[in-house]
RNA sequence: GGAGGGGUGGGUGAGCGGCUAAUACCAACAGACUGUAAAUCUGUCGCCUGAAAUGGCUUCGCAGGUUCGAAUCCUGCCCCCUCCA
């Protein structure tokens, strides 16, 4: 989960193990976004080389689809070289799309289609769209929430496109992976969210988010969603105060850890957990010597 | 000292005689997830039993009272807030 220190591991890796970092976390792919998405610093890109982090400004559409072409790209750029590629990052759908090997349905987004079905959910209500589904593929149906307009927009978007939506839902790994959890208990990992949202704040994440908004970037972009932006959205709005918003920032954060820990689970025997100690970083070293020629 | 307002489940805060173990929101906990994913959506949330329907027990500052029945009405006490002196 976030805050437990993924970044600077992934950094000291690379550097014993000749590695290059390939960023695994969905809001570091946005421009000018850093101290929000706590980004390496340019010193630790300087370092060592990243991967997909910076590839699109705010207003850009990113997408799983686009992130998994990406990624494999960079894995086999890094691995022709000779490197060994280290994924960084706690976004559990685009982590296990790649580890996984996850064959997306290759239909693109329809933003007109998405619109218009969008509209009809709010005057029909959303069991209209459901109802669709239901009759197109039952079996996406099934595993669809009704409430979940979003997820049925998306099924009728790829079902109406020929194949079906639950027949394109395929698992087929395109690489080879050992894969490290970090983790601590909540206590310290709630402290560890607290504290680095306040060192964000410090850092001047107020007026990062102002400079986003200077350049044109409003609060409806999925972008300016992300943790910190959306929070500090509303207090340059004016609907709350800054305190109230940093603490909105630090309890959503919690709740994002928490929704990470639903992707990465413990019992998950996939993962090798590492608790957060003095040593872990020397523990983790270990290990990874195991998989890797330096 | 006088006048008024208020004390509700971890927090904010509805309810103001039965439909109430008690709306809602937050926190917390658990889960879904294949082109927005830090998104979107769901469940639990007094205690004990149960897979569940249910059943039992204890709750709305404290102590009494009225009533078939009280968080809701009455009395006393304690505490908090505002205004006047």
């Amino acid at each position: 989960p976030t805050a437990t220190g993924k970044s600077s591991l992934a950094l000291e890796l690379c550097q014993v193990y000749n590695g290059e970092i390939i960023n695994a976390d969905s809001r570091q792919v946005y421009r000018y976004m850093d101290i929000g998405t706590a980004k390496p610093t340019r010193e630790e890109q300087a370092a060592i080389p990243h991967h997909i982090i910076d590839v699109v400004d705010p207003d850009e559409d990113f997408s799983l689809a686009l992130y998994q072409s990406k990624a494999l790209k960079a894995v086999e750029d890094i691995e022709r070289r000779g490197k060994t590629p280290f994924l960084a990052g706690g976004s559990g759908l685009y982590v296990w799309a790649l580890l996984e090997g996850w064959r997306i349905p290759p239909v693109p987004p329809n933003t007109a289609l998405r619109q218009e079905l969008e509209d009809k959910a709010k005057t029909e209500g959303g069991k209209a769209l459901y109802d669709k589904l239901k009759e197109i593929d039952p079996v996406a149906a099934e595993r669809i929430d009704p409430r979940n307009v979003r997820r049925v927009i998306r099924a009728l978007e790829v079902s109406q496109q020929g194949k079906l939506f639950s027949e394109l839902q395929v698992k087929k790994p395109f690489i080879d992976s050992v894969i490290i959890g970090l983790t601590t208990d909540r206590a310290t990992l709630y402290q560890r969210i607290d504290a680095r949202v306040g060192g964000m704040i410090e850092k001047g994440l107020v007026a990062e988010v102002e400079s986003l908004v200077a350049r044109g970037y409003g609060f409806d972009l999925p972008a300016m969603s992300g943790l910190g932006y959306r929070q500090i959205g509303k207090f340059l709005q004016g609907e709350i105060d800054l305190p109230t918003a940093i603490q909105h920032i630090k309890f959503d954060t919690h709740s994002f850890a928490r929704h990470q820990y639903n992707w990465f689970r413990l019992k998950d025997n996939r993962i090798n957990w590492f608790e957060l100690v003095e040593d872990t970083s020397q523990a983790v070293h270990r290990f990874v010597q195991r998989f890797v020629v330096k």
